[in-house]
DNA sequence: CCCATATCGTTGCAGTTGAAATGAAGTCAA
DNA sequence: TTGACTTCATTTCAACTGCAACGATATGGG
């Protein structure tokens, strides 16, 4: 009908995979601790840094300011983190995990590797290659 | 801090990746023609099949019901897409592209592809490997 | 032929989203 | 130091989202 394979198109496969496998991820710890996907994109980068401002976040996840700042917000009356001003740039808002947060995702962390093994044998030996091209992607700013 | 490493994570990775992609791409399409990702979803989805039901739409491209009926709705409006009763059974309704769809899709293929080399140029030999592990995810049903 | 049940697309509604505006804080050149 | 400009996080507000409910249609057992 017209020159132009969807089956093959890569941004809209891309899209289509992904949204799969954030929404069954995503049904796991919602259903357990009530966790949005903002929110669990949010505590997982605090997992990786002690303390990152909003825009750290922002820019990294691809997720735009205002989502992390309700997600934060959100997660600070939950109590799996805080927010405070930094003390050398009073504009900045420093995001740490708590102990409860920390223990949050300790409690998580074994769903998520579980998961992840799950759509990694489904790509049997083309994972170590995907992993390296998802990363490649990631790294580049695309600009 | 935890032993969670987020960078090799791949949910949150393909998510990432996922998101700039679309978001890139989205802003090409949008800027020359006024269509939303799941106007553009809808539309390159009816590139492939001469008619479909809004619940086809639905399972095959991961958005959910409400939201394609009203990319349909909205790109009736448009003058891109018909919508009618399936004759046999009308529970159904059958979307397919007016000319004046076809001709935006005709369009827009170029775009569609210029901006998918551009991120396979990022991949490079890693490219063919990349696509096929997508397609397999993209075939199962994760059941 | 009925009636109970299932499926389709749309719509109502409460919650969420994102672009732009806001206000607070920082920077720098004059 | 001032004042213009930038950067950061939040808020505002109109639009969008997704779940659940709905009306319409279809199907199958009794």
């Amino acid at each position: 009908m017209l020159d132009f394979d969807l089956s093959q198109f890569l941004p809209y496969q891309l899209a289509v995979v992904s949204e799969r496998v954030s929404r069954e991820f995503a049904a796991i710890y919602r259903a357990r601790y009530g966790i949005s996907r903002a929110e669990w994109r949010v505590l997982a980068h605090l997992s990786q840094a002690k303390a990152v401002s909003v825009r750290d976040i922002s820019e990294q996840a691809e997720l735009d300011k205002p989502k992390v700042s309700r997600a934060a917000t959100r997660l600070e009356k939950a109590g799996y983190v805080t927010k405070k001003a930094n003390e050398t740039d009073k504009r900045l808002v420093s995001l740490a995990l708590t102990d409860k947060g920390v223990a949050l995702m300790e409690d998580m962390a074994p769903l998520a590797r579980a998961y992840e093994a799950k759509v990694l044998d489904r790509l049997g030996t083309d994972a170590p290659t995907f992993l390296a091209a998802v990363q490649k992607l990631t790294q580049d700013n695309g600009a």
